[in-house]
DNA sequence: GGTCGTGTTGCATTCGCAGTCAATTCTCAA
DNA sequence: TTGAGAATTGACTGCGAATGCAACACGACC
């Protein structure tokens, strides 16, 4: 039977090995080789087959196929460097027993091959892939990526990679979840809604998961959150204190826990000051809905609002630009407009939105933190960090 | 001799091998084992040691170690399916050669145990990891976010995960490449600038490097740009039709390849109707420089320009703001402002800029396609594709 | 010189899976 | 019923690196 067609032909560098080169590099043969040190080689790698990527016309010894020489292992870095395989491993650890006089000979010969060390191998072994899962859902939506920036940079402190899950809608996921698993993750970051079935699947194997600015309703999870109930509450009352009454809330969809918390916060607190009937209207979280929402809460209520509460900044600027531009209020004179989040347009001259920062910065640590905790010890219990929002007064609400 | 400790005891399932329980599966012994198939076991995973996960208080045969049963394998599958390993890894693959009977029983035996095959192991054996490197600077900067999702897309449609390295400034590019290269990736984009010398060391290993908005001045790359000299001289044309001409430029920093593009493209369609002495000022693609752009070209000038050509979004909205709440400027009719992208906020009311909007859609599109291609077929040469912007009219310019 | 301790290095094995080759079973026509 | 060919399945090896153990080297000290 003919050779098989290749799955990957491009990548593999030829079919045969030559009797001399042992793949695995040991010494083979009845024992007439130099006991005590490896057999020098002339210089450079040994000879090999001719490196098909220079090809000529004639050199076809297989169907066109373009092997491209294999990367160098730390087999042929201890051939060079006269040693054992074992040695160039421990020179690339920190930690690792090997003189410094083994060290120099080793980078030396790594240095002349362009020898790096194969991390799909070592997590083959360590069972440590150094990878760790984001899931993130929108990443236009301008609170994410400086999430996604903060957690990169808190991943590569604790020596992890990232490898990014952007899920297109909130849909789908388990696809996603399959490939997440499959590349051994050491943790995951979720900023996604997880069914518990998808938690489950990735806790049955033994993978942490931390959420960020989110959790589960009916199940202890890891979690790192911005105080939604504080925040919240912090800014109704010092809108109320500044003579505010008639107020409208702009919300996110009903499956955001914390969008949920947000808004029940707000009622809440009104309910205590006496403010009952608010209107309520839900956004998707973008500026469309800002936009509408401002509309639909003049619409529904009897009485245009002095207020509205949104729940994120970027509904909270399609609102102002709404009562602005189509409504033709004057923000904050005529039209009070709060956010929450703290984004980076939210400080533009335009807006000067006042709002509720969320200390991104320290979730992010918070959550790696939380992470690599469990990496190391699978045992710790779920936990739930909750830090404090920041009020940043801006001009776009009247508070006297 | 007796069996050596195990190399990762917290992982392993006891120490012992039952003898019928080679580790590697194989049937050991002369010859009296069942010849046609494998001892089907109980049900569920072998006899084992109790798993130490649940120890109780005097089964401490090793020291404090929290296990954690092991992660099933293609082994474990293979036992409890009755089938062999190679078996259970083709009913994983999709080309390859199983029946419909077999696939069914070792899917069902991978779902009893929670199998999935390790992408790790897999890797290292195919050379393919499906990993991407993308590397990308300023995540805060309302251009990239979008650019990374749309590559996400494009990458999940070609089976390819995305190895996110967000670099914190343009610095320290070397450790961020060290582990690139370390995990194999099939391919890398690059959003960041390179040096020759990196870029060298990353083709070194046959790794094929896209840049994406980006190119190098003096060195064919693999490279997907939006057109920077067709937009900004349509965009100088129109303004320069409409009666517009004192212009100001506020230009990217200088390191900036395609930004020094739209400068020059922007100076020279000037210079060719005919006006001169164009002011310039630097910015770093941020609000800030944006407003204080404004302010310095009014200054250096001897009469304050009519247009400010923007070399971003956010520089030409930071200038809007400046002049408007600072300069007591209206916008368009005391001075025109144009941005070049087309970010979300462009299209925002308080703004509505007049812009060139990149196609990051078909941009990413094209970065994978090229990216992929040169990684099935490494010998393809480097390929630059130029994919024209379209000009959106806002309102932020005085077009007639 | 001998003994012990410390530090360095090599050997052999292992991680989980894919692919090769050979053996076996199945299919269908003669 | 048999044989040829196709389809399916199994045994075995190796991808590249880490690591327990053993062997060795070197020095200090008695």
């Amino acid at each position: 039977m003919r050779a098989r067609t290749r799955v990957q032909p491009a990548l593999q560098s030829g079919g045969r090995v030559a009797p001399w080169q042992n793949s695995r590099g040991k010494l083979q043969g009845s024992g007439l080789v130099t006991p005590k040190k490896y057999p020098m080689p002339s210089r450079k790698a040994p000879p090999r087959p001719p490196a098909a990527s220079r090809r000529k016309k004639g050199t076809v010894d297989r169907p066109a196929e373009v092997p491209a020489t294999r990367r160098a292992t730390s087999y042929d870095v201890a051939r060079l460097a006269g040693v054992s395989q074992s040695a160039v491993s421990r020179c690339f650890q920190p930690g690792a027993s090997a003189s410094e006089k083994l060290r120099v000979r080793v980078r030396r010969a790594a240095a002349a091959l362009g020898y790096t060390p194969n991390a799909i191998a070592r997590s083959l072994i360590t069972r440590r892939s150094n990878l760790i899962a984001v899931l993130i859902s929108n990443l236009t939506n301008l609170y994410y990526p400086e999430v996604l920036s903060e957690l990169s940079a808190q991943a590569t402190i604790h020596d992890e990679r990232i490898l990014l899950f952007a899920v297109p809608q909130e849909s789908d996921i388990d696809n996603t979840l399959d490939q997440v698993l499959r590349y051994q993750v050491d943790g995951v970051v979720s900023a996604v809604r997880l069914s518990p079935a998808q938690l489950e699947a990735i806790e049955r194997r033994h993978i942490p998961v931390v959420f960020f600015n989110r959790y589960m309703r009916d199940r202890p999870v890891n979690s790192v959150c911005c105080d939604q109930v504080d925040g919240a509450r912090a800014l109704v009352m010092r809108l109320f204190n500044a003579g505010h009454r008639r107020f409208g809330v702009i919300a996110g969809p009903k499956d955001s826990v914390v969008g949920e918390e947000r808004l029940r916060a707000t009622v809440e607190t009104l309910d205590e000051l006496g403010v009952r009937g608010t209107p309520v209207v839900r956004g998707g979280y973008d500026y469309e809905s800002g936009a509408k929402g401002i509309h639909e809460l003049i619409r529904v209520g009897r009485k245009p609002p002095q207020v509205v509460v949104c729940s994120n900044d970027v509904m909270a600027i399609g609102c102002m630009d709404a009562a602005r531009f189509e409504l033709n209020l004057r923000v904050p004179e005529n039209l009070s407009v709060v956010g929450f989040d703290g984004v980076g347009p939210s400080t533009w001259a335009s807006y000067e939105l006042t709002t509720i920062r969320q200390p991104i910065h320290r979730m992010a640590e918070a959550t790696l933190t939380l992470l690599m905790d469990r990496v190391s010890n699978p045992g710790l219990p779920p936990e739930k960090r909750v830090l404090a929002g920041q009020i940043v007064l801006g001009k776009s609400a009247r508070l006297d």
